[in-house]
DNA sequence: TCTGGGGTCCTAGGACCC
DNA sequence: TCTGGGGTCCTAGGACCC
């Protein structure tokens, strides 16, 4: 007996999130064109969409686009908070959830029928209770595979669910424009066209061996993948971040003295650093983002011998690459400077209940003997001695 | 459409190792 | 002795995503 497949991935998507916030928020937003800056729009409400606004346009074209425009600054907190009520709703929803941004995840609803009822249901109830209990507009896409439940979610918005039935697949993917495979954005629609491809049923009729020839390998075999609608991905929990990073536009070029530029390094470096000790990651490869006033951009990285969090090692580390970039920043305006962390390890620890009255040393080596059996040839990075006083752990020794 | 801040993955060359 | 085949890691850049 053959079953066919039910679509039971689903792709969530908030709509106009930002700026949907700033509605919910302000009552006096709501139906009015509004613009989240400031600088660059980083979200457009629908009303404001409707005039032609686009995120990542600058805020003086956005005003040429919709004068009536209300400008509003971003309240990241805001949105942090919001997101986690929504994600707190996914969760209650699928217990396999797949988040892809800070509006956005995938959810697997498979084998779900008999507690939360079919797909299609379940995904209504999620649009609901997002509603009802966040007070945002939010999108859904329902198919068989990641990659068509998130066309289906972008076909659908704002505020809308779609789902794509196992027998309509090709019928619904094969109109589409090329920016609708996932990977494809400016230069690789381009490079299509000038290939005669415009649509995913075009792309589809080619051979495999032309897109790796105008794509390169793994963008033009998964164009292939993806047009003929094969895409084996499984939603899964998150995989751990790769890189943590912070940057700062500087806006117009102009000559920067060496402690400018140091003291924006330190910054940088402090955010990073502390983010990275909060998430209990440490990294070794120290990467220095730099963009010019034409907007060309640069990276120089180093690695360093072992992973850390520390302030101080990361520090040398970014002004040895800055120092390293000198020349090439000197000859060009530079308006942007960033760093990442990257190559993160987790930054296991264990705590120890160590008698008192004995020699430290004896105490540190015996901690550290027992790191190194636990956890084998694992550089020890840091180690932090603790006394507890009436419950409240008090650092004694460090490193 | 002239630009913010946060990320991901892929490619390619070079150094180095066995 | 100047050379095969396999691999890893590092660095830099490109494209893409929200």
């Amino acid at each position: 007996v053959f079953v066919s497949p039910q679509p039971t991935v689903l792709h969530a998507d908030l709509d106009a999130f930002y700026a949907s916030v700033e509605q919910r928020d302000d009552p006096a937003l709501r139906g009015r064109p509004v613009i989240v800056g400031p600088g660059v729009c980083l979200a457009a409400s629908y009303e404001a969409k409707a005039y032609g606004v686009r995120s990542g346009m600058g805020a003086a074209a956005a005003r040429r686009a919709c004068p009536d425009a209300v400008f509003v600054r971003a309240r990241f907190e805001a949105y942090t908070e919001a997101s986690k009520a929504v994600f707190a709703i996914f969760e209650e929803t699928s217990p396999v959830v797949e988040a892809l941004s800070i509006d956005e995840a995938f959810l697997d609803v498979r084998g779900l029928e008999h507690i939360r009822g079919t797909p299609v249901a379940i995904a209504r109830q999620l649009r609901s209770d997002v509603r009802e209990r966040v007070g945002l507009p939010i999108t859904v896409g329902l198919a068989r595979t990641k990659f068509l439940a998130k066309v289906a979610s972008a076909c659908a918005k704002p505020d809308g669910l779609l789902v794509v039935m196992p027998d309509r697949e090709l019928e619904f993917l094969h109109p589409l424009p090329v920016q609708a495979l996932w990977g494809v954005g400016g230069k690789t629609a381009a490079k299509l066209h000038a290939a005669g491809l415009t649509t995913v049923g075009e792309v589809a009729r080619v051979p495999e061996t032309l897109l790796v020839e105008v794509c390169g390998r793994a963008a033009g075999r998964q164009l292939h993948a993806l047009s003929h609608n094969r895409d084996p991905r499984r939603v899964r929990p998150r995989v751990r971040r790769r890189s943590i990073g912070s940057q700062h536009a500087l806006g117009r070029p102009r000559r920067r003295s060496p402690e400018e530029l140091d003291a924006v390094l330190v910054g940088l470096v402090d955010r990073v650093t502390r983010r990275m000790r909060k998430a209990r990651r440490c990294g070794r490869t120290v990467v220095l983002r730099v963009r010019f006033g034409d907007y060309t951009r640069a990276t120089r990285s180093r690695t360093m011998v072992r992973a850390t969090a520390q302030t101080e090692p990361i520090l040398a580390t970014a002004r040895s690459v800055l120092a390293a970039a000198m020349p090439l920043i000197e000859t060009r305006g530079l308006t942007l400077l960033g760093i990442a962390v990257t190559n993160l390890e987790d930054n296991v620890g264990i705590q120890l209940a160590l008698p008192l009255g004995r020699e430290r040393e004896a105490v540190v080596d015996a901690a550290v003997d027992d790191v190194r059996a636990r956890f084998g040839t694992a550089a020890i990075t840091r180690g932090v001695l603790v006394g507890r006083d009436r419950g409240i752990e008090v650092p004694l020794l460090e490193d």
